[in-house]
This record gives structure tokens, sequence and C-alpha cells, in this order.
RNA sequence: GCGGACGUGGCGAAAUGGCAGACGCGCCAGACUUAGGAUCUGGUCCCGCAAGGGGUGGAGGUUCAAGUCCUCUCGUCCGCACCA
């Protein structure tokens, strides 16, 4: 499009961004801090607004404290999803300003990441300068869309001066242990001993065994193409997010983070905030809390006759030797504990070796290494067809002292409850489909519901088919179920009154499930054979990562007197701990990571070693929110004051804890949010913050799909790169079409023609204000001196039809019902509609001979969160005009609506005969009943549908509707 | 399979249980114009000349009145997925 602009963006855009980065019109200020008596902020408030004394009495401005999640900045730059949110958190910052709020709105970059580095493997580019190329990249577009940052905030999670805190936070962590009896993580030096523990070196190994930053050697989920481990969270369906590698597991020393110890206070605060239902619930599902029993079964018969030392507690099941091991389980289902006819092992259970007969242990050998090499996606395949082996040994089932064959199988995971599990196939569909394959007993012992029975009744069965489902026929059904449930197409899994259940000492039979579960729990409690427990599917967080692009771990490795290896935590002086430089970025020919190749890096003069894992990238954002709050503090991570003003624990806050809105896509909805909420409750358990969650509100705002309906990507060629659309159709244009294309949490396509009509719509607004004639010799002049635009900008002089006058009833009218609508919307954060309503309005005001200043004035300020650029030209045009100094737009009070304004005399209300519409009256808006049945009997157009019948009743719903039912 | 969100014109979408389709795109017609891919005006759910009738994925229900509430059903998207 080479034709002309329809309002002269290019020239106004830059002069607007460059103005609000000279004057610092959007620094947010801190409590104390000395305030610029130029400052916009400090005109409105005061240049006392946030002393000490005021913040400390409630008298401060309220803060506001608005997110977005900071990016990764890509080499590819900024995405048109990117700016989606970054917009409604923008006109809604503008907004609360304007409303007198201190906000709090800042952007930074989660700098750290996989991309970079993989650059530097390739061309040995150091990983920093990509990044800060990158990060210059980012800014430049960022900057170009007007939003209103405080740049002063900046933070990089790259930058030495933030990571230092990152490590600082870490070690906070890692000195720490989770206090069971007061139910908080506190310092280590609070954690007391066992007797036993009567050795330095004892007593180092419990605490490190107790630590909420711990070393494990567990088996993880190794990614040979990325060289690193990944976290659960970071592998879905076998390959790795990133990428989408093959992901297997292997067993490695590892960096974890007990975040198992906060799983209850995970789940029971997510009913304290308010984020979507959906989100909550893909939280719950993550920390899959399920309340059940851990049951020891006995072994009876096993291949070795090792006496397991661990089984220091005789049970007291029936018939068995006390020197024989014990498995443990956990079930949901204790109640259906007879009906337990198996027992499986995951093939990795560390006592298959022990239990396994010699007969058998041939066969076990091999399905453990048949399992061991199958990676989690071919695991995840094969699912659907149950592969198992027999281990050859019985257990003893303790309700009912029956034997039961012990078998391996891998659809048991060693990760999961105890990894052992008790089979009851009649009731659980796995252990159905297990006991099928091979030809296992199947036990009753839930009685199934009615339709169950009616549906799964098949000709084998007496008395099929049944002409009618009598309460007797239902009755034989039913014990037959109880005698052979296998001859039944499917387990049954719901609930019902238990059967086939009693022993000597108890009977559940006729109990309904969860009368079941608890009387069977407590005789398994009293007998000393299990006890209630919860299980949570949340594991521990793995933090390491075999990266060279990542905060390094403050940590150091040492040998004892007896060559016992042993870390250390380095002292808060040694922070930052910088990466070595490198030449060659890749892991070692040995599999170490990359700090590994940095020999003179790695050793410190007294002997000890580094760490030489990395932190994952998810670590920077944990808590980069808390250093926005703060971000040149040198002395601490965050000063307490400004934390408790900003994160709205003091009396200023007058807010909601935490931080107010917090807006970014989905993708985070259950790694970073549940690893920063981790941290977050560690650090408020240790009292560095004031609030137990971080993030009061949040929202996610949809994806922005390709015209063609599809997810945006290279390959499809349907990408949208911002910097286009806003050369042809300026920030103000673009960010009003993000907003207005539909809800902000709804998936939607991109369309180009609707920029257009949101550009169209502020050219209106343009040509509202401005003089036409002075505008063609803008644009007359700016061909011959384009260097000059700006100047020129300001020689364009305001519509004459713009005057200072009072505006008339109806003008009155349409302002106000717009300001009601705009601020009604923005609370509610429904942009469209709020931009529609401006349309409205403009649509309207554009036939008005005469416009008046003051309520043009108003509209601009409406107009202004949106589109702050064409809002600020407009503005200091209009000022001009009437030659009053131009307030601060961005400060200046935000309008308020008369309702009086809004009140019509007369409205138009329906008229329904027999519930359809027929007419429309207008009335008086305060008619009273009779009066408006009245007018509806009036009603010309309709009379003709109850003419000839009679009226038996009216219904009037006054200001609404006339329902005349006649009949 | 389980959990969540959601189905409204040609398209993006609006509608405290009370006139379905605001606003925008697209399209049609007209005006201005050397020109229009600028702007302005009017029209635009379907059937029907009209009166009128039909219409919010489908089927029922509640109600004077249902896009909105309830039940069932179909479909789309997202998340989880052998979690005992």
């Amino acid at each position: 499009m080479a034709g002309r602009n329809q309002f002269p963006f290019p020239q106004f855009e830059s002069r607007w961004q460059r103005f609000w980065d000279a004057e610092q019109t959007f620094r947010a200020w801190n409590p104390a801090e000395v305030l610029p008596t130029g400052h916009p902020f400090t005109q409105r408030h005061g240049t006392d607004a946030l002393s000490s004394a005021k913040v400390a009495s409630g008298q401060a401005p309220g803060k506001f404290y608005i997110l977005d999640m900071f990016p990764y900045p890509s080499g590819a730059g900024l995405h048109v999803g990117h700016p989606e949110g970054y917009t409604a958190t923008d006109i809604l910052a503008r907004f609360r300003r304007s409303q007198g709020k201190n906000v709090l709105h800042p952007m930074g970059w989660d700098s750290f990441g996989l991309p970079a580095e993989q650059y530097a493997v390739k061309t040995g580019q150091h990983p920093r300068v990509t990044t800060e190329a990158n990060i210059a990249n980012f800014t430049r577009q960022i900057k170009s869309l007007g939003f209103s940052y405080d740049w002063s905030r900046e933070v990089a999670t790259t930058d030495p001066e933030y990571f230092k805190w990152t490590q600082w936070i870490f070690l906070q962590i890692y000195n720490s242990w989770f206090n069971p009896a007061t139910n908080k993580a506190e310092p280590i030096s609070t954690l007391t001993y066992p007797a036993d523990c009567d050795t330095e070196d004892k007593q180092r190994a419990f605490r490190d065994s107790k630590r909420l930053a711990f070393v494990s050697e567990a088996p993880v989920n190794w990614c040979p193409e990325l060289g690193t481990v990944l976290a659960n969270e970071e592998v879905i369906d076998g390959k790795s997010e990133v990428g989408g590698f093959p992901v297997i597991r292997k067993p490695m020393r590892q960096w974890m983070l007990r975040i198992t110890a906060f799983a209850e206070k995970l789940l029971a605060d997510l009913d304290t905030i308010d984020w979507s239902d959906s989100l909550k619930e893909m939280q719950r599902n993550w920390i899959g809390k399920s309340e059940g029993a851990e049951v020891d079964f006995v072994v009876a018969d096993s291949g070795s006759q090792i006496p397991d030392a661990g089984s220091a507690h005789p049970a007291s099941g029936i018939g068995h030797q006390a020197s024989s091991p014990k498995i443990r389980v956990f079930t949901t289902r204790p109640d259906t504990l007879f009906g337990a006819t198996y027992m499986v092992l995951s093939p990795e259970h560390k006592l298959v070796g022990q239990i396994t007969t010699p007969a058998q242990a041939a066969a076990v050998k091999q399905y453990q290494e048949f399992a061991a090499t199958k990676s989690d996606m071919e695991r995840t395949e094969l699912a659907k067809d149950k592969t198992g082996v027999w281990t050859g040994a019985y257990a003893i089932n303790p309700v009912n002292g029956e034997k039961i064959p012990i078998w391996i199988a891998d659809y048991v995971l060693a990760t999961y409850g105890t990894g052992a599990i008790m089979a009851v196939p009649a009731h659980d569909e796995r252990d159905w489909e297990f006991a099928k394959k091979f030809k296992l007993p199947i036990r009753a012992v839930v009685s199934p519901a009615d339709e169950w029975l009616k549906a799964s009744t098949y000709e084998k069965e007496p008395g099929y088919p049944p002409t009618a489902w009598t309460p007797e026929l239902l009755l034989t059904h039913r014990s037959y179920y109880a005698k052979h449930p296998e001859t039944y197409p499917t387990a049954v899994v719901e609930t019902g009154d238990s059967i086939n259940s009693a022993n000597g000492e108890i009977s559940l039979n006729g109990l309904p499930t969860a009368e079941a579960k608890k009387k069977i729990t407590a005789w398994l409690e009293s007998k000393g054979l299990g006890q209630k427990t919860v299980n949570f599917k949340l594991r521990d967080w793995l933090f390491s990562r075999q990266r060279y692009w990542g905060e390094p771990f403050p940590i150091i490795w040492k040998r004892d007197p007896n060559g016992v290896l042993y870390h250390e935590a380095l002292p808060e002086s040694a922070l930052p701990l910088l990466p070595p430089t490198l030449e060659d970025y890749k892991p070692t020919a040995s599999g170490e990571p990359p700090l590994a190749r940095a020999k003179d890096w790695l050793q410190l003069p007294d002997g000890s070693i580094r760490e030489t894992n990395t932190m994952p990238q998810w670590a920077g954002s944990c808590w980069y929110y808390l250093r926005y709050l703060d971000a040149k503090n040198g002395a601490a991570f965050v000063n307490r004051e400004v934390e408790s003003y900003w994160m709205g624990s003091a009396p200023s806050s007058k807010s909601t804890p935490g931080v107010d809105l917090y807006v970014g896509g989905t993708e985070h909805a259950v790694l970073h949010l549940l690893y920063a909420r981790f941290w977050h409750k560690i650090l408020f358990d240790l009292g560095h913050v004031s609030t137990a969650e971080p993030f009061f509100k949040l929202v996610n705002q949809g994806l922005i799909l390709g015209s063609d309906g599809q997810k945006m990507s290279k390959s499809r060629g349907n990408v949208v790169n911002p910097d286009d659309v806003l050369v042809e159709f300026g920030a103000d244009a673009f960010r009003l079409y993000e907003m207005f294309m539909g809800p902000l949490q709804e998936t939607k396509p991109w369309n180009t023609q609707g920029v257009e009509g949101v550009y169209r719509f502020l050219g209106r607004v343009w040509r509202m204000f401005v003089d036409e004639k002075s505008y063609a010799e803008f644009e007359q002049n700016l061909t011959a001196r384009p260097e000059r635009g700006e100047e020129f900008l300001d020689q364009v002089q305001l519509h004459a039809a713009v005057q200072d006058v009072a505006p008339t009833t109806a003008q009155a009218k349409a302002l106000h019902a717009c300001i009601k609508k705009v601020t009604e919307d923005l609370e509610g954060m429904r942009f469209n509609t709020a931009i529609s309503a401006m349309m409205v309005f403009t649509n309207e005001a554009m036939t008005w001979a005469v416009k008046p200043a003051s309520t043009l004035r108003t509209f601009l300020q409406l107009l202004a969160p949106f589109a702050p650029h064409i809002g600020e030209e407009l503005w200091h045009k209009l000022h001009r005009h009437t030659r009053q100094a131009p307030p601060s737009l961005s400060y200046e009070p935000w309008p308020n609506f008369d309702p009086a304004w809004l009140v019509e005399d007369t409205i138009e209300i329906p008229v329904q005969v027999n519930g359809k519409l027929r007419d429309v009256i207008r009335v008086l808006a305060d008619a009273d009943a009779a009066t408006l049945e009245a007018a509806a009997k009036a009603a010309e157009k309709a009379k003709p549908f109850y003419e000839g019948k009679t009226i038996k009743k009216v219904i009037i719903v006054p200001r609404k509707m006339v329902n005349l039912l006649a009949g």
C-alpha cells in the first residue's frame, strides 16, 4: 500500500515513544523513593505520596502490579502472539494509572535457554553474544509497540547481577528442610538429629537427606539428542518437549528440589487464588493427590531364603514366617482387598531379585531387560497389550491368608506409590486385562449397579434374555455375578456395596465403598498391617541440566578422610558464580557436562571440585517477578518494605495479595506456574516474602492462529511478523486489532483485513479532530522534506468543527454511554466490546456539525490506553487549540460517567402476543404496569394476533416488555 | 478413556432468562473522483412480492418468555493419560 496514510502514524508514533522515554513517564516509584517534582506521578499525587509515613499509614496511592510472562528472546524475534497479552496488560496498566494507582508494569528476559547454546556448539560464538543481540531485537520490537513498561526495572536472567540472586535463592533452598511438625520450610539448623546420628559423617548424611535441594541417584529422563536430563514436566509422550527427541531412562546423580513436600500446600492454596478453573484443574491433575491405604503383603515362598533385614515388625497376618520380606502396596480401594488375587511389582522393584524362584529367574531377568530397554514412549505406545512374568513367588493376602502369586509387569510404575500393587481384577480395568491375558483368578468383592448388570448381561447367563427386569431377576443376576465375575465383559470399577469380604474378625459385606474403606483401613491399622496414606503423582523436581548456558550451582564437592564424596555450599560472598569461558560448548567425550571442560575453573586450590551441572531455564523465571520490585538492589534480592508494598501485604497496597494480574500463555500452566509457586512458598516460609502465593489473578491469553486457521509456523508459511504490520498500519492499529479480534482468552485466527478495519477506525478518529486541508498540506510538505515530518506535523490544525462549546444532551448521552461501557469492559477485560463502544461513539460523533472540545477530550482519554500514540498526538493538538497547558494524558484522572445522562425519558419496549414479538411501543421509561398494559393493548400491529380471543393473562416487566397471553 | 473449555451469519464476533446477530471484515448499490485498493451514504441471517414464517450443532425439558437454565446427544479444541 504505497498510497497516503490515513493518519501520520510514522511521524507521531516514534515521537511519543521518545517522549515517554525521555520524560520517564512510566517510571514506577518505590516506597520512600525521592519523587522528582516534575514527574507527572508527583504532580498528581504529591512529592510525599510514597513517603515512609504515608506508606505505613495507608495514605499512599494503592499499588497495582500488572505482569506479563517475560519472553525467551529467540532469534526469530517477536511473534504476533507475544503482543496480544502485552497489549492487554498495557491497556490495563494505563487504565489503572489513570485511575490513580501506583502501577508496576515491568518487562525482562528469560534469556537462558538451549537455542543460544546450540548455536554456540555449532559456531563457537559465546551464547551471551547471541543472547544480547536477540534481546536488543526484542527490545526494539517491544518498544515500537508503545507499551508503558518501566524499563528502569528491566531484568535478564543471564545477567550476573540477576543470577547472583537466583544462586542465592538456591542456597536458601539448599540450606532448608521441610519440618512436618510446623508444616513449613525451615533453616537446616533447626533440624534435630536422631540419636544414632552420633558422628559428624552420620549427621552430614542425615542433613543432606533432608535438604530441600538434594542429590539423588534415581533413574532420570535422559535425552541423548539434547545431551541433557529433563524434568518429568519437560517430557511429553516419551519425547522432549523441546525438539521432540526420544528420551530414555537412565540412572544418574542429579540435583533434585523437594517440591513433593509442598504438594499439599500447592494443592490447597489453589483455592485462594483467582485463576481459571481449567488452569487450576491442570495443576490439580499434575499434583495428582489420591487418598488410600498402604498395605503390607508378606511373601510366602521366595526363591532365596535371605531374610529381610528391614522387616523388624512381624506382621500379624495369617500363616507366614516372620523372616519373610514384606511387599508394601498402595491402593485407593482398600475396600477391595478381599478381591486381591495376585500381586504385581514393577520390573525395577528392589525385591524382585530377592523373591524370584530359581525356576523363574531366567524369565524374570529377561523380562526386566525387555522392560528396561523400552523407552517411556514405547511403554506408552504398547500400553494396550499387557506383558509380564510370574516370579515364582507367592504372597499372603493379609485379610484372608490366601496365597497369591507375585508377578512383575511394566504396567506397574516404579515411580508411583510403592512400585507394587495388589491386583483386584474384578474391579480394576488394568488388572482385569492382565488377569484375562494370563488366566489369573478373578473374584468379585463389590456388587455392581443395576444399570451395569442390565447392560452387561449376556446369553450365557441364566434367564437370558429377560422379558422384564424384575427385582427378583436382578437379584438372581447379582448373585450370579458375585460367583462368576469373570464371565462378564468388563471389570466393575464403580463403587458399590461390598460382597465376599469377610474373615473371622471383620466383615465389609453390605457396606458401601466409602464405609468399607474406613472400616478395613481401621482394621489394618489396628493390626499393624497397613495405614491410611495420601499419595501424589507429583515427583520431586529434577533440577540439574548438563548444559553450559545456565546458572552454575554454587556448590563444591569434597572428600572426607574416608574418601567419601560430599557437597558443600559456596558462601554468599562467592556469588555470583560465573560460568567459565570455553572454546567448545559440547559435553566432554566421557559425557560430562560442558563445564567440566574448564579445568582451571573446575579445580579449587583446596582440592575441592565444582559442581558441573547447571540449573534449568525455569530457575530464573521462578522469581523474576520479585526482582522487578527492586531490580537494582545490590544488597538483597528484594528489600522487605518494597516487597510488602508491591506484593500487597502493606496497608498502602489497598489491593489483593501478590501480583494483581499476571497474563501469559497456557503453555506454562504446570511448569513455570507450579515451580514459581513452589519457590515462593519456600521464600514465604523462610520469611523472605510476605505472601503465600505469588500471582493472585492469572489470565491465559488465547493462541493466535494463522489466517488459514492453523497454528502459525514457518513450515506452513502463515507466520505474521509484527514489524510488517507496524510499517503498514502502525502500532496503534496493531494493538487495537489484537484486542478487537475477540475475547483475550479465546483462540482466534489472524486476519489482515481486520487490521485494516481498526486502522480505518483510527483514521476516522483522526479526521474527526483535524482539519483536512492542513493535513493535505502536511502530506505535501512531507513528500518534499521527509526529514522535517515532526515539524510539519505540528502545523496540522484542529478541525473547525471542534469548538469550545457545551455538549448537547444527545452528545453528552453518547459520551457517557461510551465512558460507562469502556470502563466496565476494562474492569472485565472485555477489550473487544470496549473498542466496539468507541466505534459506536465515533460513528455518531462524525455526524455532529459542531463537536464540543470537552467531549472529544474525554473520548481521547478512553481511547488512549488502547491507542496511546494517536491519543497523545490529538491530546496535545486539542490543548494547543484550547490554549491550555496539556496535562499528562497518562496521569489525567479517568473520566467518570454520570448516570443522570444515561437515564432515558422514553424507551422502546417489545409487545409480545403469546411470547412472540408483534410490535414495539415507545413509553415513558418509568411507566407503571397499568400504563404499559394499556399501551400494549393499543399497539396496532399486535392486535390481529389476539382479536377474537380473550386475553387471559398479561405479563408485564417494567422497562423490559409486555407479553399478552391470548387463547 | 478421564478432566476442562467451547459450538451463534460468508468470516472475527455481540447479547443481567426479555426485540438474536451490536461492532468490525467481506459483499452489493450509490455519491465524490482523471483514477480508487482512499473517503462518504445506504443495504446485507434464511424463505417469501407481501402479510408472515423459520432460525443460535442435534433431540427433549423447565418457563408467559431460552443462544442463555436442566437432561441426553453429536462435534471441535486444550490438558492428562497403565498414577493402582
